[in-house]
DNA sequence: CTGAAAGCGCTAACAG
DNA sequence: CTGTTAGCGCTTTCAG
């Protein structure tokens, strides 16, 4: 096992000091014959520079923190390759974490990724982190707040979500141009039983939506599942409900991408046809989405990684709250669309 | 931007030397009293202590750095949750690069990793990287490689990968005993044109497999893509190259993950039916195949992934070589099985 | 049990 | 253009 070769050794090799090997590692002015053999030392004893003690007199090192609840979601993975590709294009590094859905776990993470003294912080996480990620953008770090908006962020904390809202509403009207009138939806939690203020909001705009057009969102028609073998219970109980209230459930909007595979088996395995006996809406696009025919409403994941990282390279000094719009892909999986009947 | 407190300023307010605070922080002998001082300092201070410069002395960082060619692929994805599984539990955070499948930027980000001084890599690059991984190894840095074996591997490298050729046999056998007798094979290459030795390895497989059973498989019935537009193109090509042999085409293998989704609507595309007009066939379980009926050849991606980790951290000093089985997951995208027929 | 002092590998003035 | 001299924030002897 081979010592690994310093800066030392490499100036002893070529006989300077190491201020002068600094120098021609970083494009300082030096004479074109020494540097060569500077060059030359670093070839014959394979020096790589550690990244680690550099990092310490810039105050931070140069790789992106990212912490991710859950890895299955295809919004994720979109939003870790916008990132990615943004960080690689800034000679970044991207430091991953995922918390598996555990509050604990959040804290425990952003707080490594601030020991690590990331250059900036992305988090997905819950209110559990704001303490620590506030401080952090207060000392300096940017720090990017996925999928939920904070109250009176300082300079440096800046937050990245969907218009919600506008999603609800977005799925309203897709359900009631297709003649449904009897919505049922499903909502996730985290471990600790608390669902996400995303989807409560896209369950608003939804509720808001259907109301404008004269229908109902009863409270029971809100199902809500843990994990992915919680969602067949979560839809009996749906389809219990609407049957105890009169009209038959006619369709179904699954508000967070996670459970999509879940809950469409679900209906598969109830001998439930979509969109025969249920429309079946869900969010965010996903690889087989088009030619399974099922209708979503996408978030821009990837663009939204890409502004995320940016937001972390360019370091704003205001507060930025970027809101994107959610798009309806509209497939099969709702019927037909009858347009102008309103 | 309040400046950050150092273990200098905890022991300047505890009263005490930067050695004891040092030591309480990391467990060392110390007086109940004094250690609680420290402590109350540590709060008042909001003290996170610096991981870098703590790496330096350790000669490495705590972090796990994982090189991945491409995102997209399924197989990465359940690799890269298992090997942040382990490095979790190891209080270790992955520090995660991709290629997009560019050999210079394999070589790049290797480098970087290396730089950055990980406690151990995990790579699924090309021969390109393999004189750095050597002595990195060498130097101390255990290196895992993925999906690919090494020759005459140096103490600290450690090879993962899939018994291909099994996988191609399975493939030729469950192909059989669905009656189909003319296949042609799907590979991917990345931008350089090279295809990987995996995906040869598991054509190999499959043409033993299949001249065991008396059918042939001419290198006419293999077609290439490198991106998804591609597979189109490849797809007819095979089409054309068994219409001219003779018999018609009636199965698909696609060797790769990666192209499932594009190969199967090309496959719709062109008014395909699956499997009554061909069998299809591909490598890798994804969370909507049995939705689909896709019949798989699976990896099992997400212990790969473990055991990579467990390579890093346990630091074995005998270099490893993991061969995992491949398994077939039998749905219904090759037609009715007729067992006993041999 | 605790402090002083010497580094870890590298950069950043400051002279020369 | 280049070497000397301080550090960066932390750990680790080695005395006391």
């Amino acid at each position: 096992m081979a010592k690994r070769a310093t800066i030392g050794d490499v100036a002893a090799t070529a006989g300077v000091s190491t201020a002068t090997v600094s120098r021609v590692l970083n494009g300082g002015t030096v004479a074109a014959a020494t540097a060569a053999r500077v060059w030359d030392a670093v070839a014959r004893l394979e020096y790589t520079p550690n990244a680690l003690t550099k990092s310490i007199f810039a105050g931070h090192s140069s790789t992106i923190g990212v912490v991710i609840d859950d890895l299955s979601s295809p919004f994720y993975l979109d939003l870790i390759r916008g990132i990615d590709e943004v960080a690689a294009a800034n000679d970044s590094l991207v430091m991953f974490a995922s918390t598996f859905r555990q509050a604990d776990r959040e804290v425990a993470q952003v707080r490594a990724m601030d020991e690590q003294r990331v250059r900036g912080l992305i988090v997905t996480t819950g209110e559990a982190t704001d303490g620590r990620t506030r401080r952090m953008a207060e000392g300096g770090t940017p720090c990017v707040i996925i999928a939920r908006t904070v109250e009176d962020p300082p300079s440096g904390m800046h937050s990245i979500s969907l218009d919600n809202l506008q999603a609800g509403r977005l799925a309203a009207a897709h359900l009631v141009e297709c003649g449904r009138s009897s919505v049922g939806v499903l909502i996730s939690q985290n471990r600790s039983s608390q669902s996400r203020p995303s989807q409560t909001e896209r369950t608003a705009g939804l509720r808001h939506g259907l109301a404008e057009r004269g229908l109902p969102l009863p409270e029971g028609a809100v199902a809500t599942a843990t994990t992915e073998s919680d969602v067949g219970d979560a839809i009996d109980s749906l389809l219990a409900h609407v049957r105890d209230s009169g009209k038959p459930l006619d369709a179904i909007v699954c508000m967070t991408g996670r459970l999509t595979v879940a809950a469409h088996s679900a209906l598969a395995a109830r001998g439930i046809t979509i969109p025969d006996d249920i429309a079946f809406l869900t969010m965010d696009e996903f690889a087989w989405a088009a030619t399974l025919g099922i209708t979503v409403i996408a978030q821009p994941s990837y663009l939204m990684g890409r502004r995320a990282a940016e937001l972390v390279v360019e370091r704003p000094t205001t507060p930025v709250q970027l809101v994107f719009e959610a798009t309806l892909l509209a497939r099969t999986s709702c019927g037909e669309q009858h347009t102008g009947l309103r």
